[in-house]
DNA sequence: GCGATCAGAT
DNA sequence: CACATCTGATCGC
């Protein structure tokens, strides 16, 4: 839970994510995302007279951001107040200061954040640095890399300060299985149950909060049952979330809910009221989908925990991992970094000794006690306060400021050109809409991870020096992928960077030989483990009934998945609708595609999904699961406008300039 | 009556 | 399994 207290050292005047107190004085304001414990102040009577006597603040947030934030009435004061600012696009500010009269021009830029639909990091670039407040993110491992705004040129911006989400900034929480396998997961257990016949419905207890509408559209898509909810009415202009979900009841997908859903549950009835179809009972499972990690060392990794006679828990998290964190901060490498969250069960002092040493003054000396380049940048100490009075004890930081002023401009000329990524057929007004859909690309649904290396964490991700330069596996087309595109491939293999580009990509990477060295921990699959050992997790009447004994864990294999046709998905994954597309209109002929689609695919899944447990010894490594368990990419970061497919010759021919150090437009 | 804050539940 | 929200009690305005 965030306790930043709404400002940043380097632009005080700038309120984020908090509205209340000193906040009441900002010049401007910034929302990351519609969470609520983000939104501390924001409708509070004292901002509501602020903003009626200074006429010219205003709330900047994404497009999305606006439009959830404006769907409630008592939002609605706001509503000619907020600028929504287009995702990946630098934009200039101007601030005035009411008092003095002075004026200062500030670059923001919106970076998908993937935490929620419309969640963002805002970047700013103004006269005392650039900074980076991150809001909440999940961001798996190298795709800071991938963030072109992030960078000028080939290198990553010289950046002041980062204002982290450090929610999972402990060791215990090293992995968090990617979004993408506990995607997998919750869909075969889903799959599994509802194919058994109509009346077998699941409901999905989520907590009331946007963040779980990737997982309903992607359900929805995968096996063409819209899901309901209580409300749908803040994406009545979202079309790809839209056509997804549903206030009819009459659905085997359930995410309603209701002050007292468990009671209702355990009378057999769904929170919305459902109780049986045509006077047939339903057949009820529920699926919780929280947030589960593993150690860095740990080797089981059940995506999915049976609870209960019908009750599920899945993983599913909004926050980055220990190691995406790091490995986003080690790309990063600030001068300064400020964790804007006390992990539970931490202290601050033990996030900012995580955190610190990726840091770029520990690059430089890593010995912390003895300073003997004492005069050099000293690392300042942490200031963790609530960040209401006394936040701003020091003097501000040297200007490093290295945007070329030409470049400073509303929109930065380098974001169109060097947007040279694959998939450039991306709806650039979609972008951030379609930030909740998620690409089907991996079909392996868990990887295992290994007893690990035994060395603490730090040095091996560090270690090797990343690059853009070659992947071996892949010879015919240069990878720029790897950098600048959300969707590496399964084999994102290493290699060396003479640039200092630091370790990210190559950190997922480098993590994956020892999760998959030795054979006999590799368990390639979506495990659905019981967590009640007593109990049979098969998917199936007796097993719902609690009938069946055989088996404790069951398992899907990758081979199994990989069995399955899933290019159908991709098909639709990266576009389920036509931005264009009226909701409601042909709604039933797609959906009568998917069905049959979804026939045919869950028919194969059901003969192929469960197998007896703990077989894992039996199998043999699979190449093709040799992949960075942390590396999807969930969220959609949109591809710049215009961008075209580069041919492998031209590619080459950019390669070769930046590696010779020139720079490209 | 509203809001802020805290404890507790989910 | 520790996220984010809601509810209810209490206090102050």
């Amino acid at each position: 839970m965030s306790s930043f207290g709404g400002r940043m050292r380097e632009y005080p005047w700038l309120s984020i994510d908090r509205f209340d107190r000193e906040n009441l004085r900002a010049r401007a304001y910034f929302l990351s995302h519609c969470h609520k414990d983000h939104m501390k102040g924001l409708r509070a009577p004292s901002l509501k007279r602020r903003l009626e006597c200074s006429l010219k603040v205003h709330l900047y947030c994404s497009p999305v951001t606006k439009e959830l934030l404006l769907t409630s009435p008592k939002y609605k004061f706001w509503e000619n107040r907020i600028v929504a600012l287009e995702v990946e696009t630098p934009t200039q500010i101007s601030l005035l200061d009411e008092a003095s009269g002075e004026k200062e021009d500030i670059v923001v830029t919106l970076l998908p954040a993937g935490h929620c639909p419309g969640s963002v990091m805002f970047l700013f670039q103004g006269q005392n640095g650039t900074v980076l407040y991150t809001g909440d993110f999940r961001l798996a491992k190298g795709e800071a890399a991938r963030m072109e705004l992030l960078h000028s040129g080939t290198r990553v911006k010289d950046i002041q300060s980062v204002y982290l989400d450090t929610t999972f900034c402990d060791p215990r929480f090293y992995q968090i299985p990617s979004r993408e396998e506990c995607l997998n997961g919750i869909l075969e257990l889903v799959r599994s149950w509802i194919t058994l016949s109509r009346y077998h419905v699941v409901w999905l207890n989520c907590k009331a909060a946007y963040g779980y509408e990737y997982l309903f559209t992607n359900l929805s898509e995968e096996l063409g049952v819209k899901v309901h909810v209580n409300k749908l009415d803040m994406f009545k202009n979202m079309p790809e979330i839209l056509y997804h979900i549903t206030t009819d009841r009459h659905t085997q997908i359930h995410a309603c809910r209701h002050p007292r859903d468990d009671d209702y549950l355990r009378g057999n009835r769904l929170p919305c009221g459902m109780t049986s179809r045509n006077g047939t009972p339903l057949r009820i499972i529920s699926v919780k989908p929280s947030t589960m990690w593993f150690g860095e060392r740990t080797r089981k990794t059940n995506i999915i925990v049976r609870t209960g006679e019908s009750s599920y828990r899945a993983c599913f998290s909004f926050h980055s991992s220990y190691s995406e964190i790091k490995d986003f901060l080690g790309y990063i490498c600030p001068v300064n970094v400020y964790p804007n969250v006390v992990p539970v069960g931490s202290t601050a002092d033990e996030v900012v000794k995580i955190l610190k040493p990726l840091c770029k003054s520990y690059s430089i000396n890593s010995e912390p006690k003895y300073k003997p380049l004492g005069t050099l940048k000293r690392s300042r100490t942490m200031d963790l306060t609530d960040g209401s009075d006394d936040l701003f004890d020091t003097e501000l930081t040297p200007v490093r400021y290295k945007i070329p002023k030409h470049q400073v401009e509303t929109t930065l000329p380098e974001t169109k050109a060097s947007s040279e990524n694959s998939e450039g057929s991306h709806s650039e007004n979609m972008g951030n809409y379609k930030a909740t859909t998620m690409p089907m690309s991996s079909q392996v649904d868990f990887i295992d991870c290994e007893e690990s290396n035994g060395e603490d964490d730090d040095e091996e991700e560090s270690e090797k020096n990343t690059v853009w330069a070659q992947q071996e596996s892949n010879a015919d087309m240069p990878q720029w992928d790897v950098f600048f595109k959300r969707d590496i491939k399964t084999t994102d293999d290493s290699s060396e960077n003479e640039d200092h580009l630091p370790s990210s990509i190559d950190a997922g990477r480098s993590q994956s030989p020892n999760l998959f060295s030795d054979s006999d921990s590799l368990s390639d699959s979506t495990h659905i483990s019981s967590q009640n050992s007593s109990q049979s997790t098969h998917i199936s009447e007796q097993g719902s009934q609690g009938l069946d004994s055989q088996a404790d864990t069951v398992l899907i294999t990758s081979q199994q998945t990989h069995g399955v046709d899933f290019s159908f998905l991709n098909k639709g994954g990266n576009r389920p609708l036509d931005q264009n597309t009226p909701c409601p209109g042909n709604d039933s002929d797609l959906k009568g595609k998917n069905q049959e689609m979804n026939a045919e695919a869950g028919a194969a899944q059901t003969q192929n999904t469960l197998i007896e447990v703990n077989n894992e010894k039996s199998k043999t490594p699979n190449p093709e699961l040799e992949r960075d368990s942390q590396s999807s990419s969930d969220f959609e970061i949109p591809s710049t406008p215009d961008a075209e497919l580069p041919r492998p010759d031209k590619l080459h021919c950019l390669y070769k300039k930046l590696a010779a150090g020139e720079t490209i437009y």
